[in-house]
DNA sequence: CGTTGTGTTGAGCCGAATCAACCCCGGTGG
DNA sequence: CCACCGGGGTTGATTCGGCTCAACACAACG
Protein backbone atom coordinates (compact mmCIF):
# COMPACT_ATOMS: atom_id res chain seq x y z
CA UNK A 1 0.00 0.00 0.00
CA UNK A 2 1.27 3.49 -0.79
CA UNK A 3 2.28 5.35 2.68
CA UNK A 4 4.61 7.80 1.77
CA UNK A 5 4.22 9.84 -1.08
CA UNK A 6 0.66 10.44 -1.04
CA UNK A 7 0.82 11.16 -4.73
CA UNK A 8 -2.62 10.10 -5.12
CA UNK A 9 -2.87 10.93 -8.77
CA UNK A 10 -1.03 7.14 -9.09
CA UNK A 11 -3.47 5.11 -11.97
CA UNK A 12 -4.05 2.35 -9.32
CA UNK A 13 -7.08 3.90 -8.80
CA UNK A 14 -9.52 0.90 -8.86
CA UNK A 15 -12.77 0.12 -7.75
CA UNK A 16 -11.88 -1.22 -4.29
CA UNK A 17 -12.87 -4.75 -4.75
CA UNK A 18 -10.51 -7.04 -2.39
CA UNK A 19 -11.68 -7.68 0.69
CA UNK A 20 -8.03 -6.80 2.33
CA UNK A 21 -8.36 -2.72 0.39
CA UNK A 22 -11.62 -2.09 2.61
CA UNK A 23 -9.53 -0.63 5.18
CA UNK A 24 -7.40 1.66 2.67
CA UNK A 25 -9.07 4.78 3.70
CA UNK A 26 -8.55 3.86 6.93
CA UNK A 27 -4.91 2.71 7.07
CA UNK A 28 -3.94 5.93 4.61
CA UNK A 29 -5.85 8.71 6.74
CA UNK A 30 -3.81 7.28 9.38
CA UNK A 31 -0.44 7.21 7.71
CA UNK A 32 -0.60 10.65 6.75
CA UNK A 33 -1.41 12.21 10.21
CA UNK A 34 1.56 10.00 11.71
CA UNK A 35 3.65 7.08 9.96
CA UNK A 36 2.83 3.54 10.89
CA UNK A 37 5.27 1.07 11.40
CA UNK A 38 5.02 -1.86 9.15
CA UNK A 39 3.95 -4.04 12.25
CA UNK A 40 1.12 -1.65 12.65
CA UNK A 41 0.13 -1.35 9.31
CA UNK A 42 0.06 -5.36 9.30
CA UNK A 43 -2.04 -5.36 12.37
CA UNK A 44 -4.92 -3.38 9.68
CA UNK A 45 -4.80 -5.45 7.14
CA UNK A 46 -5.73 -8.61 9.13
CA UNK A 47 -8.49 -7.72 10.87
CA UNK A 48 -11.59 -9.46 10.62
CA UNK A 49 -14.12 -7.14 9.80
CA UNK A 50 -18.21 -8.07 10.94
CA UNK A 51 -19.46 -5.27 8.34
CA UNK A 52 -23.35 -4.21 8.46
CA UNK A 53 -24.79 -2.31 5.66
CA UNK A 54 -26.84 0.68 5.54
CA UNK A 55 -29.47 1.75 2.66
CA UNK A 56 -29.52 5.64 2.24
CA UNK A 57 -31.79 7.40 4.74
CA UNK A 58 -31.47 4.67 7.54
CA UNK A 59 -30.47 5.75 10.59
CA UNK A 60 -26.77 3.78 12.29
CA UNK A 61 -27.64 5.74 15.16
CA UNK A 62 -30.06 7.38 16.95
CA UNK A 63 -31.07 9.55 20.26
CA UNK A 64 -33.01 6.87 21.70
CA UNK A 65 -30.56 4.07 20.12
CA UNK A 66 -27.33 5.43 21.12
CA UNK A 67 -24.16 3.06 19.39
CA UNK A 68 -23.56 -0.13 21.82
CA UNK A 69 -19.61 -0.42 19.92
CA UNK A 70 -17.61 2.07 18.08
CA UNK A 71 -17.58 2.15 14.17
CA UNK A 72 -15.44 2.66 10.91
CA UNK A 73 -17.52 3.59 8.10
CA UNK A 74 -16.16 1.38 5.53
CA UNK A 75 -18.08 2.59 2.52
CA UNK A 76 -20.48 4.89 1.73
CA UNK A 77 -21.41 8.53 3.49
CA UNK A 78 -23.23 9.12 6.78
CA UNK A 79 -23.95 12.26 8.89
CA UNK A 80 -24.08 13.33 12.09
CA UNK A 81 -27.22 15.48 12.45
CA UNK A 82 -29.75 16.87 14.86
CA UNK A 83 -33.18 17.41 13.95
CA UNK A 84 -35.57 20.16 15.33
CA UNK A 85 -38.89 19.93 16.43
CA UNK A 86 -40.38 21.59 13.78
CA UNK A 87 -38.28 19.56 11.06
CA UNK A 88 -35.63 21.81 10.51
CA UNK A 89 -32.30 19.28 10.35
CA UNK A 90 -28.57 20.64 10.46
CA UNK A 91 -26.04 18.55 10.22
CA UNK A 92 -23.18 18.58 12.11
CA UNK A 93 -20.65 16.70 10.05
CA UNK A 94 -19.88 13.97 7.23
CA UNK A 95 -18.68 10.67 7.99
CA UNK A 96 -16.11 9.49 5.33
CA UNK A 97 -14.75 6.35 4.53
CA UNK A 98 -11.85 5.99 7.26
CA UNK A 99 -14.25 8.05 9.65
CA UNK A 100 -14.77 6.59 13.27
CA UNK A 101 -17.56 7.25 16.02
CA UNK A 102 -16.90 6.65 19.70
CA UNK A 103 -13.54 5.38 19.70
CA UNK A 104 -12.16 7.42 21.85
CA UNK A 105 -15.38 7.47 25.27
CA UNK A 106 -14.75 4.82 28.34
CA UNK A 107 -17.54 5.92 29.80
CA UNK A 108 -19.57 6.19 26.90
CA UNK A 109 -21.84 9.32 27.96
CA UNK A 110 -22.78 10.23 24.68
CA UNK A 111 -24.07 13.59 23.28
CA UNK A 112 -27.87 13.22 21.80
CA UNK A 113 -27.50 12.96 17.58
CA UNK A 114 -28.22 10.98 15.27
CA UNK A 115 -26.57 9.30 12.29
CA UNK A 116 -27.74 8.70 8.97
CA UNK A 117 -26.40 7.10 6.23
CA UNK A 118 -26.42 8.92 3.06
CA UNK A 119 -25.84 6.54 0.52
CA UNK A 120 -25.29 2.98 0.74
CA UNK A 121 -22.87 2.82 3.55
CA UNK A 122 -20.90 0.06 5.31
CA UNK A 123 -19.68 0.08 8.48
CA UNK A 124 -17.57 -2.48 10.34
CA UNK A 125 -17.22 -2.43 14.47
CA UNK A 126 -14.12 -0.70 15.52
CA UNK A 127 -13.65 -1.98 18.97
CA UNK A 128 -9.99 -3.38 17.55
CA UNK A 129 -9.06 0.24 17.29
CA UNK A 130 -9.69 0.71 20.76
CA UNK A 131 -7.97 -2.08 21.94
CA UNK A 132 -4.86 -1.58 19.19
CA UNK A 133 -4.14 1.57 20.57
CA UNK A 134 -4.27 0.72 24.17
CA UNK A 135 -1.64 -1.82 23.16
CA UNK A 136 2.02 0.04 24.02
CA UNK A 137 3.21 -1.63 20.86
CA UNK A 138 1.21 0.15 18.61
CA UNK A 139 2.27 3.64 19.65
CA UNK A 140 1.97 5.12 16.83
CA UNK A 141 -1.57 3.96 15.63
CA UNK A 142 -2.45 5.29 19.02
CA UNK A 143 -0.90 8.66 17.99
CA UNK A 144 -2.28 8.94 15.09
CA UNK A 145 -6.20 7.68 16.36
CA UNK A 146 -5.55 10.60 18.38
CA UNK A 147 -4.50 13.28 16.02
CA UNK A 148 -7.32 12.31 14.13
CA UNK A 149 -9.70 13.33 17.15
CA UNK A 150 -7.95 16.16 17.26
CA UNK A 151 -8.71 17.07 13.47
CA UNK A 152 -12.50 16.25 13.91
CA UNK A 153 -12.31 18.37 16.18
CA UNK A 154 -10.90 21.38 14.56
CA UNK A 155 -13.03 20.23 11.31
CA UNK A 156 -16.24 21.36 13.45
CA UNK A 157 -14.64 24.46 14.88
CA UNK A 158 -14.32 25.39 11.03
CA UNK A 159 -17.89 24.48 10.85
CA UNK A 160 -19.27 26.83 13.15
CA UNK A 161 -17.15 29.63 11.91
CA UNK A 162 -18.58 28.72 8.21
CA UNK A 163 -22.30 28.30 9.85
CA UNK A 164 -21.85 32.10 11.74
CA UNK A 165 -20.28 34.09 9.97
CA UNK A 166 -19.04 32.89 5.73
CA UNK A 167 -21.82 34.12 3.29
CA UNK A 168 -23.10 31.08 1.39
CA UNK A 169 -20.71 31.22 -1.50
CA UNK A 170 -17.81 31.33 1.07
CA UNK A 171 -19.48 28.25 2.92
CA UNK A 172 -19.63 26.39 0.05
CA UNK A 173 -16.32 27.21 -1.06
CA UNK A 174 -14.93 26.12 2.53
CA UNK A 175 -16.27 22.91 2.61
CA UNK A 176 -15.45 22.22 -1.07
CA UNK A 177 -12.16 22.22 0.06
CA UNK A 178 -12.66 20.55 3.77
CA UNK A 179 -14.17 17.89 1.81
CA UNK A 180 -11.68 17.35 -0.91
CA UNK A 181 -8.74 17.60 1.93
CA UNK A 182 -10.30 14.75 3.86
CA UNK A 183 -11.18 12.55 0.48
CA UNK A 184 -7.80 13.17 -0.61
CA UNK A 185 -6.17 11.77 2.74
CA UNK A 186 -8.48 8.88 2.74
CA UNK A 187 -6.68 8.28 -0.97
CA UNK A 188 -10.71 8.87 -2.57
CA UNK A 189 -9.81 11.45 -4.30
CA UNK A 190 -8.34 11.68 -8.29
CA UNK A 191 -5.85 14.78 -8.29
CA UNK A 192 -8.78 17.79 -7.93
CA UNK A 193 -11.83 15.62 -8.64
CA UNK A 194 -14.05 13.85 -5.77
CA UNK A 195 -17.23 11.76 -5.49
CA UNK A 196 -19.77 14.27 -4.02
CA UNK A 197 -23.04 11.56 -3.56
CA UNK A 198 -24.98 14.58 -2.16
CA UNK A 199 -28.20 15.79 -2.74
CA UNK A 200 -28.56 19.63 -2.43
CA UNK A 201 -30.80 19.09 0.19
CA UNK A 202 -28.30 17.41 1.87
CA UNK A 203 -25.38 20.09 1.22
CA UNK A 204 -28.46 23.02 2.43
CA UNK A 205 -28.45 21.24 5.56
CA UNK A 206 -24.94 21.07 6.26
CA UNK A 207 -24.59 24.53 5.26
CA UNK A 208 -27.41 26.15 6.96
CA UNK A 209 -28.85 27.20 3.54
CA UNK A 210 -32.18 26.63 1.82
CA UNK A 211 -31.98 23.92 -1.18
CA UNK A 212 -32.79 26.81 -3.59
CA UNK A 213 -30.21 29.28 -2.48
CA UNK A 214 -27.49 26.10 -2.06
CA UNK A 215 -28.58 25.34 -5.91
CA UNK A 216 -27.63 28.79 -7.03
CA UNK A 217 -24.30 29.04 -4.91
CA UNK A 218 -23.58 26.09 -6.52
CA UNK A 219 -24.28 27.95 -9.64
CA UNK A 220 -22.38 30.48 -9.22
CA UNK A 221 -18.95 28.65 -8.25
CA UNK A 222 -19.77 26.99 -11.77
CA UNK A 223 -20.31 29.97 -13.41
CA UNK A 224 -17.09 31.39 -12.54
CA UNK A 225 -15.41 28.18 -13.28
CA UNK A 226 -14.07 27.71 -10.27
CA UNK A 227 -15.49 24.25 -10.03
CA UNK A 228 -16.76 21.57 -12.21
CA UNK A 229 -19.74 19.63 -11.16
CA UNK A 230 -21.58 16.13 -12.78
CA UNK A 231 -22.99 13.14 -12.09
CA UNK A 232 -22.03 13.00 -8.39
CA UNK A 233 -18.56 14.38 -9.03
CA UNK A 234 -17.06 17.85 -8.24
CA UNK A 235 -13.49 19.05 -9.85
CA UNK A 236 -12.02 21.99 -8.14
CA UNK A 237 -10.72 23.93 -11.05
CA UNK A 238 -9.21 26.90 -8.85
CA UNK A 239 -8.25 25.61 -5.88
CA UNK A 240 -6.34 28.46 -4.66
CA UNK A 241 -9.21 30.74 -5.48
CA UNK A 242 -11.46 28.44 -3.82
CA UNK A 243 -9.69 28.41 -0.77
CA UNK A 244 -8.96 32.15 -0.52
CA UNK A 245 -13.15 32.43 -0.98
CA UNK A 246 -13.86 30.60 1.83
CA UNK A 247 -11.00 31.50 4.20
CA UNK A 248 -9.74 27.64 4.07
CA UNK A 249 -6.73 26.79 5.58
CA UNK A 250 -5.45 23.03 5.70
CA UNK A 251 -5.29 21.11 8.63
CA UNK A 252 -2.46 22.56 10.89
CA UNK A 253 -1.06 20.64 13.75
CA UNK A 254 0.96 21.54 16.49
CA UNK A 255 3.12 18.77 17.02
CA UNK A 256 2.10 16.45 14.22
CA UNK A 257 4.13 16.07 10.51
CA UNK A 258 1.78 17.46 8.66
CA UNK A 259 1.95 16.22 4.64
CA UNK A 260 2.00 19.59 2.64
CA UNK A 261 -0.15 17.80 -0.35
CA UNK A 262 -0.30 20.46 -2.77
CA UNK B 1 -37.69 22.93 34.73
CA UNK B 2 -35.55 22.26 38.30
CA UNK B 3 -32.18 20.40 37.37
CA UNK B 4 -30.60 17.24 38.08
CA UNK B 5 -30.38 16.22 41.73
CA UNK B 6 -28.37 19.81 41.91
CA UNK B 7 -28.60 20.11 45.78
CA UNK B 8 -27.31 23.26 44.61
CA UNK B 9 -30.49 25.54 45.58
CA UNK B 10 -29.70 26.01 49.36
CA UNK B 11 -29.38 29.19 50.96
CA UNK B 12 -25.84 28.79 51.35
CA UNK B 13 -25.43 30.76 48.09
CA UNK B 14 -23.25 33.50 49.51
CA UNK B 15 -20.69 35.72 47.45
CA UNK B 16 -17.26 33.37 47.31
CA UNK B 17 -14.52 35.23 49.16
CA UNK B 18 -12.12 32.86 50.99
CA UNK B 19 -9.14 31.00 49.11
CA UNK B 20 -10.08 27.37 48.79
CA UNK B 21 -13.58 28.67 47.59
CA UNK B 22 -12.39 29.33 44.10
CA UNK B 23 -12.76 25.78 43.04
CA UNK B 24 -16.17 25.96 43.75
CA UNK B 25 -17.25 26.28 40.57
CA UNK B 26 -15.57 23.31 39.52
CA UNK B 27 -16.44 21.38 42.38
CA UNK B 28 -20.12 21.71 42.01
CA UNK B 29 -20.22 21.39 38.16
CA UNK B 30 -18.24 18.28 38.78
CA UNK B 31 -20.54 16.98 41.96
CA UNK B 32 -24.10 17.39 39.61
CA UNK B 33 -22.46 15.00 36.95
CA UNK B 34 -21.16 12.14 39.24
CA UNK B 35 -21.45 11.77 43.04
CA UNK B 36 -17.87 12.52 44.50
CA UNK B 37 -16.21 10.83 47.48
CA UNK B 38 -15.44 12.40 50.88
CA UNK B 39 -11.98 11.89 49.51
CA UNK B 40 -12.13 13.08 46.18
CA UNK B 41 -13.77 16.62 47.28
CA UNK B 42 -10.92 16.52 49.62
CA UNK B 43 -8.71 16.81 47.13
CA UNK B 44 -9.94 19.19 45.10
CA UNK B 45 -9.77 21.84 48.37
CA UNK B 46 -6.38 20.72 49.15
CA UNK B 47 -5.04 21.83 46.00
CA UNK B 48 -2.36 24.56 45.65
CA UNK B 49 -3.53 27.12 43.00
CA UNK B 50 -0.48 28.51 41.33
CA UNK B 51 -2.61 31.38 39.59
CA UNK B 52 -2.80 33.49 36.94
CA UNK B 53 -4.46 36.26 35.83
CA UNK B 54 -5.48 38.23 32.53
CA UNK B 55 -7.30 41.44 31.72
CA UNK B 56 -10.23 41.33 29.61
CA UNK B 57 -9.25 41.69 26.02
CA UNK B 58 -6.18 39.43 26.44
CA UNK B 59 -5.56 36.41 25.20
CA UNK B 60 -5.04 33.43 27.32
CA UNK B 61 -3.88 31.00 24.44
CA UNK B 62 -3.21 32.52 20.64
CA UNK B 63 -2.93 30.20 17.41
CA UNK B 64 0.93 31.24 17.38
CA UNK B 65 1.35 30.62 20.76
CA UNK B 66 -0.98 27.23 21.81
CA UNK B 67 -1.05 25.70 25.67
CA UNK B 68 1.46 24.38 27.24
CA UNK B 69 0.08 23.21 30.53
CA UNK B 70 -4.11 22.30 30.73
CA UNK B 71 -5.78 25.32 33.01
CA UNK B 72 -8.87 25.33 34.78
CA UNK B 73 -10.79 28.85 34.88
CA UNK B 74 -10.95 30.31 38.49
CA UNK B 75 -12.85 33.26 38.19
CA UNK B 76 -14.28 35.29 35.48
CA UNK B 77 -15.41 34.45 31.51
CA UNK B 78 -13.98 33.34 28.52
CA UNK B 79 -13.75 33.05 24.77
CA UNK B 80 -12.65 30.24 22.37
CA UNK B 81 -13.15 31.91 19.05
CA UNK B 82 -11.35 32.61 15.73
CA UNK B 83 -11.01 35.31 13.98
CA UNK B 84 -11.68 35.47 9.79
CA UNK B 85 -8.68 37.33 7.57
CA UNK B 86 -11.28 39.99 7.59
CA UNK B 87 -11.89 40.32 10.71
CA UNK B 88 -15.02 38.70 11.41
CA UNK B 89 -14.71 36.89 14.44
CA UNK B 90 -16.96 33.72 15.21
CA UNK B 91 -16.86 32.65 19.15
CA UNK B 92 -16.75 29.20 19.21
CA UNK B 93 -17.66 28.57 23.09
CA UNK B 94 -17.75 30.50 26.30
CA UNK B 95 -15.29 29.44 29.34
CA UNK B 96 -16.95 29.62 32.73
CA UNK B 97 -15.39 29.21 35.86
CA UNK B 98 -15.04 25.81 36.54
CA UNK B 99 -14.19 24.93 33.13
CA UNK B 100 -10.98 23.65 32.07
CA UNK B 101 -9.14 23.13 28.43
CA UNK B 102 -6.50 21.13 27.57
CA UNK B 103 -7.12 18.30 29.87
CA UNK B 104 -8.04 15.60 27.79
CA UNK B 105 -5.04 15.84 25.51
CA UNK B 106 -2.35 13.89 25.46
CA UNK B 107 0.02 14.06 22.72
CA UNK B 108 -1.72 17.26 22.27
CA UNK B 109 -1.88 18.28 18.88
CA UNK B 110 -3.69 21.32 18.84
CA UNK B 111 -6.56 22.90 16.33
CA UNK B 112 -5.74 26.59 16.28
CA UNK B 113 -8.12 28.35 18.13
CA UNK B 114 -7.18 31.36 20.31
CA UNK B 115 -8.92 31.98 23.88
CA UNK B 116 -9.58 35.26 25.00
CA UNK B 117 -10.71 36.61 28.38
CA UNK B 118 -13.96 38.76 27.94
CA UNK B 119 -13.80 39.67 31.38
CA UNK B 120 -10.94 39.88 34.14
CA UNK B 121 -10.15 36.35 33.92
CA UNK B 122 -8.20 34.03 36.80
CA UNK B 123 -6.66 30.69 35.61
CA UNK B 124 -4.97 27.87 37.23
CA UNK B 125 -2.45 24.95 35.74
CA UNK B 126 -4.96 22.16 36.15
CA UNK B 127 -2.27 19.18 35.22
CA UNK B 128 -2.96 18.40 38.77
CA UNK B 129 -7.00 17.32 37.62
CA UNK B 130 -5.01 14.93 34.84
CA UNK B 131 -2.90 13.34 37.45
CA UNK B 132 -5.72 12.94 39.25
CA UNK B 133 -8.14 11.49 37.12
CA UNK B 134 -4.90 9.07 36.18
CA UNK B 135 -4.99 7.40 39.94
CA UNK B 136 -7.18 4.83 40.33
CA UNK B 137 -8.85 6.03 43.60
CA UNK B 138 -10.15 8.77 42.14
CA UNK B 139 -12.86 6.86 39.63
CA UNK B 140 -15.66 9.23 40.14
CA UNK B 141 -13.90 12.35 39.77
CA UNK B 142 -12.08 10.88 36.37
CA UNK B 143 -15.85 10.05 35.53
CA UNK B 144 -17.40 13.38 36.18
CA UNK B 145 -14.23 14.55 34.03
CA UNK B 146 -14.85 12.52 31.26
CA UNK B 147 -18.64 13.44 31.22
CA UNK B 148 -17.73 16.82 31.47
CA UNK B 149 -16.01 16.28 27.98
CA UNK B 150 -19.17 14.89 26.57
CA UNK B 151 -21.27 17.88 27.51
CA UNK B 152 -18.78 20.08 26.50
CA UNK B 153 -18.97 18.41 23.12
CA UNK B 154 -22.81 18.67 23.46
CA UNK B 155 -22.92 22.63 23.66
CA UNK B 156 -20.70 22.36 20.80
CA UNK B 157 -23.43 20.60 18.89
CA UNK B 158 -25.83 22.84 20.15
CA UNK B 159 -23.94 25.51 18.97
CA UNK B 160 -23.92 24.41 15.76
CA UNK B 161 -27.27 24.30 15.29
CA UNK B 162 -27.94 27.54 16.95
CA UNK B 163 -25.61 28.96 14.09
CA UNK B 164 -27.20 27.02 11.41
CA UNK B 165 -30.88 26.51 11.88
CA UNK B 166 -31.87 28.83 14.38
CA UNK B 167 -33.24 32.52 13.84
CA UNK B 168 -32.27 35.76 16.12
CA UNK B 169 -34.50 35.41 18.56
CA UNK B 170 -34.12 31.45 18.72
CA UNK B 171 -30.24 31.76 19.17
CA UNK B 172 -30.50 34.18 21.97
CA UNK B 173 -33.26 32.25 23.99
CA UNK B 174 -31.38 29.03 23.65
CA UNK B 175 -27.86 30.56 24.25
CA UNK B 176 -29.25 32.28 27.94
CA UNK B 177 -30.82 28.90 28.55
CA UNK B 178 -27.51 27.17 28.12
CA UNK B 179 -25.37 29.67 30.44
CA UNK B 180 -28.13 29.75 32.90
CA UNK B 181 -27.88 25.87 33.09
CA UNK B 182 -24.19 26.21 32.94
CA UNK B 183 -23.55 28.89 35.78
CA UNK B 184 -26.46 26.86 37.76
CA UNK B 185 -24.25 24.05 37.65
CA UNK B 186 -21.27 26.05 39.19
CA UNK B 187 -23.20 27.43 41.51
CA UNK B 188 -23.24 30.75 40.14
CA UNK B 189 -26.69 31.73 39.84
CA UNK B 190 -29.12 32.83 42.14
CA UNK B 191 -32.16 31.33 40.84
CA UNK B 192 -33.03 32.39 37.43
CA UNK B 193 -30.95 35.18 37.72
CA UNK B 194 -27.36 34.93 36.47
CA UNK B 195 -24.10 37.22 35.43
CA UNK B 196 -24.06 38.24 31.90
CA UNK B 197 -21.04 40.74 31.66
CA UNK B 198 -20.74 40.43 27.98
CA UNK B 199 -21.29 43.40 25.50
CA UNK B 200 -23.58 43.23 22.94
CA UNK B 201 -20.51 43.09 20.54
CA UNK B 202 -19.49 40.03 22.28
CA UNK B 203 -22.47 38.68 22.21
CA UNK B 204 -23.44 39.02 18.69
CA UNK B 205 -20.05 36.70 17.66
CA UNK B 206 -21.46 34.26 19.66
CA UNK B 207 -25.06 34.71 18.27
CA UNK B 208 -23.26 35.06 14.45
CA UNK B 209 -25.45 38.24 14.36
CA UNK B 210 -25.07 41.83 14.03
CA UNK B 211 -24.40 43.94 17.18
CA UNK B 212 -27.50 46.29 16.17
CA UNK B 213 -29.93 43.10 15.48
CA UNK B 214 -28.28 41.67 18.54
CA UNK B 215 -29.73 44.44 20.45
CA UNK B 216 -33.01 44.22 19.02
CA UNK B 217 -33.50 40.43 19.65
CA UNK B 218 -32.45 41.12 22.81
CA UNK B 219 -34.65 44.28 23.11
CA UNK B 220 -37.80 41.99 22.01
CA UNK B 221 -36.69 39.67 24.54
CA UNK B 222 -37.37 42.07 26.80
CA UNK B 223 -40.70 43.30 25.61
CA UNK B 224 -42.05 40.19 26.03
CA UNK B 225 -41.25 39.90 29.66
CA UNK B 226 -39.32 36.74 28.63
CA UNK B 227 -36.21 38.11 30.53
CA UNK B 228 -34.98 40.78 32.57
CA UNK B 229 -31.68 42.66 32.41
CA UNK B 230 -29.73 44.99 33.78
CA UNK B 231 -26.26 45.81 35.10
CA UNK B 232 -24.78 42.92 33.78
CA UNK B 233 -27.64 41.02 35.15
CA UNK B 234 -29.82 39.10 33.55
CA UNK B 235 -33.32 37.28 34.99
CA UNK B 236 -34.92 34.60 32.75
CA UNK B 237 -38.88 35.46 33.80
CA UNK B 238 -40.43 32.79 31.65
CA UNK B 239 -38.35 29.59 31.86
CA UNK B 240 -40.58 27.12 29.70
CA UNK B 241 -41.28 29.62 27.32
CA UNK B 242 -37.86 30.64 26.75
CA UNK B 243 -37.00 26.96 26.54
CA UNK B 244 -39.60 26.32 24.22
CA UNK B 245 -38.71 29.34 21.72
CA UNK B 246 -34.66 28.19 21.83
CA UNK B 247 -35.52 24.33 21.69
CA UNK B 248 -33.62 23.97 24.54
CA UNK B 249 -32.92 20.86 26.01
CA UNK B 250 -30.70 20.29 29.06
CA UNK B 251 -27.98 18.23 28.92
CA UNK B 252 -29.41 14.00 28.71
CA UNK B 253 -26.60 12.10 29.16
CA UNK B 254 -26.82 8.21 28.01
CA UNK B 255 -24.98 6.57 31.16
CA UNK B 256 -25.35 9.49 33.89
CA UNK B 257 -27.44 9.14 36.53
CA UNK B 258 -29.94 11.68 34.99
CA UNK B 259 -33.28 10.84 34.83
CA UNK B 260 -33.69 13.10 31.47
CA UNK B 261 -37.81 13.13 31.28
CA UNK B 262 -38.01 16.74 32.73
C1' DC C 1 -46.89 5.47 -18.93
C1' DG C 2 -47.49 8.08 -14.40
C1' DT C 3 -44.72 8.82 -10.33
C1' DT C 4 -41.22 10.43 -7.58
C1' DG C 5 -36.99 12.62 -6.46
C1' DT C 6 -33.74 15.99 -7.75
C1' DG C 7 -32.26 20.07 -10.01
C1' DT C 8 -33.48 24.64 -11.89
C1' DT C 9 -35.71 29.12 -12.44
C1' DG C 10 -38.50 33.29 -11.42
C1' DA C 11 -41.08 36.46 -8.29
C1' DG C 12 -41.74 38.43 -4.11
C1' DC C 13 -40.85 38.79 0.65
C1' DC C 14 -38.48 39.08 4.97
C1' DG C 15 -34.90 38.67 8.42
C1' DA C 16 -30.83 40.51 9.31
C1' DA C 17 -26.88 43.56 7.85
C1' DT C 18 -25.33 48.07 7.12
C1' DC C 19 -25.01 52.92 7.71
C1' DA C 20 -25.51 56.75 10.48
C1' DA C 21 -27.03 59.17 14.31
C1' DC C 22 -27.69 59.89 18.95
C1' DC C 23 -27.82 58.94 24.09
C1' DC C 24 -25.95 57.78 28.35
C1' DC C 25 -22.40 57.25 31.45
C1' DG C 26 -17.98 56.99 33.53
C1' DG C 27 -13.54 58.59 33.06
C1' DT C 28 -10.05 62.25 32.64
C1' DG C 29 -7.74 66.25 32.24
C1' DG C 30 -7.71 71.27 31.83
C1' DC D 1 -16.12 72.23 37.97
C1' DC D 2 -16.82 71.34 33.46
C1' DA D 3 -15.62 70.21 28.70
C1' DC D 4 -14.23 66.46 26.38
C1' DC D 5 -13.90 61.79 25.12
C1' DG D 6 -14.75 56.92 24.24
C1' DG D 7 -17.24 52.72 24.91
C1' DG D 8 -21.43 50.65 24.95
C1' DG D 9 -26.34 50.74 24.10
C1' DT D 10 -30.25 52.34 21.20
C1' DT D 11 -32.83 53.93 17.18
C1' DG D 12 -34.24 54.85 12.32
C1' DA D 13 -33.60 54.30 7.35
C1' DT D 14 -32.13 51.63 3.84
C1' DT D 15 -30.09 47.73 1.56
C1' DC D 16 -29.38 43.02 0.63
C1' DG D 17 -28.60 38.13 1.18
C1' DG D 18 -31.12 34.44 1.53
C1' DC D 19 -35.90 32.35 2.18
C1' DT D 20 -40.44 31.02 0.53
C1' DC D 21 -43.59 29.89 -2.84
C1' DA D 22 -44.58 28.09 -7.13
C1' DA D 23 -43.53 26.19 -11.48
C1' DC D 24 -41.20 23.49 -14.51
C1' DA D 25 -37.41 20.15 -16.47
C1' DC D 26 -35.51 15.87 -16.39
C1' DA D 27 -34.08 11.23 -15.29
C1' DA D 28 -34.80 6.93 -12.90
C1' DC D 29 -38.04 3.71 -11.98
C1' DG D 30 -42.27 1.05 -11.09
Amino acid sequence: MTFASNTALSPAARPLAREGLRLAPLARKLSALRALSPQERAWLGMVDLSRERFTPGELIQSEQRPLERPYLILTGWAARQRVLPDGRRQILSFLLPGDTAGIRRGPAPIVPTSVAALTGVEIADASFLRSFAASADNENLADALSIAQAVEEAQMLDHLVRLGRQTALERTAHLLMELHGRLSAAGLSNGWEFPLPLTQEILADALGLSVVHTNRTLQQLRRQNLIESRNGHVTIREPEELARIGAYQRPRLARAPVNGEG
